[in-house]
DNA sequence: CTGAAAGCGCTTACAG
DNA sequence: CTGAAAGCGCTTACAG
């Protein structure tokens, strides 16, 4: 491996105006430059990161603590942003140092991985209120992107969509087919994100003069058998009158939702409007669903380059506050969502 | 952060005999030892990697790059590896760099993070013939450790079963049951694993005198839905005289089997002997099976550590040839196996 | 048993 | 525009 010093020998320069040429420091001459330039390309010179980070005092990594659930599995969308995330980071000349949690405690993971001394910093997902790994982080001074926020306010960088509007989106669009009947199977709510959707639900479906009652809004971990369940004991009318459309928080919520209704002889989007959200998850396409699934969609690859560039700017000290990012989701309507049925206009009893 | 001149001022000692004491010289006297950890641990020491890196040219840390299938998902069985590894390596103090390959040519990525000039060493998985990896690595003399092998003798760190005795095992304790056809529903024949299961069950069949026709042996990405069609295509004798008894890959090809028997109205194991092989993860039991699953059972789980330990040890220095670890998997049988069917002694046509 | 010194490869004030 | 020097935090011959 050559070396600057291998460079400035072969050229009769000194070290420092070698690293200042390849640098691109403006105070080196044309000249200097590509003399350095060309003996660096012959030598076949790569900086030797490892001393780069010990000057610098930065180390070109970041962490990465995958939470896994109590059944020891991931959920879905584990891989599709570790995949999106080191490629983005990548693209910075950033290494993703990955760890599974597997503890009671969310910050000791975080803890040991500090120990160690050669992280810039962290990519959290999954926020909850009050979450304690922003307070432990926050107290330790180190920086950090979260993927969602904890609160509707908060102090960090983040990158997320906008859950309250997911929900007065879906309402609003239900709500204009004239529904009045709109039940939701939201996320698990110990999440803020799932929060922030049965809020945005709350506030909505009040709005339009609809509320729901409790019997129909459900929160737990997503999956398709939730979704059958619960839609099952729903539209079966065992609690009363039933829905005429459903807010899905997944589409794996939905197909389950969907299931049930072929069970039950209802057609979508005949006799149920479904709407569901989407993060586009390529081995499991809205489109695909039979009939197309209307959606809010918010491709959770999406969300990987920004969270990468706002870390690397924090870290490089960039100011919290300007590296806040809200979107919104898109609302796509397909063919799940319909008119409401004949005799489905009266609202909840 | 504490640094060894944090502790030399403390103790008045000079950061070399700190440093020694810290790393277990033998010259160090008891007493200084003591005074120094207890300094270290009160002030709270971390061993600063990057400058150890720099000056031994070691960093502790060391890459794993997940491949991605054609449809972007990985398969089920990444995250356990994943979860064991990074704890299996955290034990010994190294870190954890992931990569995701979305590329065509296999060596680009690890090409890629070997530029950064930070990792010690790589662990690989799912070896093929004459793995483009393996030679490019020893090419560069990176050490890795894989888990598999590529080829039945190979001169690099590996721990996996023997994929052979698998097969003979299967085929031995069906033949004991007196079955005569005997199917195989095999793994992605492109990998070595699944090449030397299908050797071995070629071989334990010919030696049984029970050779399998082509139509009987086959071989694809493990799913549900592959075990199903297949075994429906066999089972319903569209493809000639039945088999009694049928090899699994996996637990996930045994399943969609069963579904299949069920769907045809034979049972398991009156009509039809099952047998799979079990990677042990825990969502998804062959205990759990009904009937539970006889299986040559070897947890996933359990080659993390090994697999850590080998690649640490040959960093260190130990040589490839002893560090390379081949196990037996454990047959375990339950009550998808019974006595052939009286109806189906007799051997392929 | 301990210390002083050199050095890993780089960056960056400080001079000139 | 360029150079000499200090220093990032550690390890390790070399002395004593």
């Amino acid at each position: 491996m050559a070396t600057l010093k291998d460079i400035s020998a072969e050229l009769g320069l000194s070290v420092a105006t070698v690293s200042r040429a390849l640098n691109g420091f403006p105070e080196v001459s044309a000249r200097t430059r590509a003399r350095v330039q060309e003996a660096a390309d012959r030598l076949g010179y790569k900086p030797n990161r490892i001393a780069q980070r010990l000057v610098t005092g930065r180390s070109g990594m970041v962490g990465f603590i995958a939470k896994l659930n109590a059944d020891m599995t991931a959920d879905q969308t584990f891989l599709e942003i570790l995949t999106g995330l080191t490629a983005a980071l990548a693209e910075r000349d950033v290494d993703l140092v990955l760890s599974v949690d597997q503890h009671d405690d969310p910050v000791t993971v975080y803890e040991r991985m500090l120990e160690r001394g050669i992280l810039d910093g962290f990519i959290l997902n999954a926020p909850v209120p009050n979450d304690p790994r922003v307070a432990f982080l926050q107290s330790r001074g180190i920086p950090f992107v979260m993927h969602g926020q904890s609160e509707p306010e908060v102090h960090y960088p983040f990158y997320g969509i906008d859950n309250r509007a997911v929900s007065r989106d879906a309402v609003g669009l239900l709500a204009t087919l004239g529904h009045r009947r709109i039940a939701l199977l939201n996320g698990d709510i110990r999440f803020s994100f799932a929060i922030d959707r049965e809020e945005g639900f709350r506030e909505a479906v009040a709005q339009e003069g609809l509320n729901t009652p409790e019997a129909f809004i459900g929160h737990e971990t997503p999956s398709e058998s939730y979704g059958y369940t619960e839609a099952l004991a729903m539209l079966s009318g065992r609690r009363g009158a039933q829905p005429t459309a459903i807010v899905c928080g997944s589409t794996l919520i939905a197909a389950g939702v969907m299931r049930a209704a072929k069970d039950l002889g209802l057609s979508v989007p005949a006799d149920l409007s479904l709407i569901a959200h989407d993060d586009a998850l390529p081995q499991f396409r809205a489109v695909n669903f039979d009939p197309p699934l209307t959606v809010t969609r918010s491709p959770l690859r999406d969300a990987c380059s920004p969270l990468a560039n706002h870390l690397i700017d924090h870290i490089a000290g960039g100011e919290a506050d300007t590296l806040q990012t809200r979107i919104r989701a898109e609302l796509i309507v397909r063919e799940s969502t319909g008119p409401v049925p004949k005799g489905g206009t009266d609202p909840w009893p």
